[in-house]
DNA sequence: GTTCATTATGGGATATCATGGGAATTGATG
DNA sequence: CATCAATTCCCATGATATCCCATAATGAAC
């Protein structure tokens, strides 16, 4: 499917809507429904959302009976579902947010989506900020690094160096 | 792929505009989407770019190597996705350089298209002709020598080595 | 030296996207 | 069956990005 990158800041009317950004409509429109799942992000005050193909992923994490998933991730799994909002793109190409989410990541106003590869974050541009101007410095303190997973093309033999 | 080699000077036009090098233009349409990825290159005043498969390689490295909701994937993919910009080609190749972007590489009127293999740079003139001579008057002190990485041909074991 | 093909560049015309608000639909309730 | 509230649809608008075409520069071929 088509990344999901970049920052886009939109605006919520007084109805509760908000564009999504065009490119992650048409990013999660391949996935086969014509709107977005959308859920609380328990670590912070934001929201989630991914299309049809990311959330089939979570839930296969709880049809899996053997060992592959701790219970932890399994108890993850089953909450991120329960608080899931199902959200159909208007002929615009806008959702409506439920107030429960808007309470949950402070929105007023103005929604920052951010891309993160097959999922996307929702944010006030406030709490975005906050949270967000200590990373480079918090993945330097940390020795954070990237293993860039190897090519996807065939016959590729994986090397084990580290990513700047 | 085909490999991104080479400089290339283009000019930045009122609207923002710069066209892509026609050889770059070919090795990334061949990873599928028409235009390129590109971000603030954090070490220097400059951006870097890539085509899809790429990113899309940095996007599964996020998922496959680190935990889902983890402190370390927070960070990393703050750093890279969350400020990557998706630019398509228009139908005379170019794409238009947002703002931001250029403020980062002290882009003005012109861009230096460095190749870099299987990604390439975008300096400011000026920029790139302090940096690389500093680079050089490095190389030279140190007395710097070039390991290669191991040939991609088949049947070749995993070398543990961290280029030069 | 001349011609041709390709790429890079410039700018006006056009289409698209985000946004706002009224109209119409739905569904729950008495 | 009537009424109300909430949602969804529909259309208008302004800002922006995209397309389209013209032209210049480059280098290869004859």
């Amino acid at each position: 499917m088509a990344l999901l990158v970049g920052r886009h800041l939109n605006k919520i009317d007084k109805k509760g809507r908000v564009s999504v950004p065009k490119p992650y409509r048409e990013a999660v429109l391949a996935e086969g429904f014509a709107g977005v799942y959308i859920y609380p992000y328990f670590k912070f005050p934001a929201l989630e959302g991914a299309g049809e193909a990311f959330m089939k992923r979570i839930s296969a994490s709880l049809e899996d009976n053997l060992e592959l998933f701790s219970d932890a991730q399994e108890d993850l799994a089953a909450i991120t579902l329960e608080n899931t909002f199902q959200l159909s793109f208007d002929p615009e190409g806008r959702i409506s947010l439920p107030v429960e989410l808007c309470l949950h990541a402070g929105l007023d106003g103005q929604a920052l989506f951010v891309g993160r590869g097959s999922r996307f974050q929702i944010w006030s541009p406030d709490a975005y900020e906050e949270h967000r101007s200590g990373a480079l410095e918090r993945a330097k303190a940390t020795g954070a690094t990237l293993k860039l997973s190897p090519q996807l093309s065939p016959q590729q033999s994986p090397r084990k160096d580290r990513g700047a």
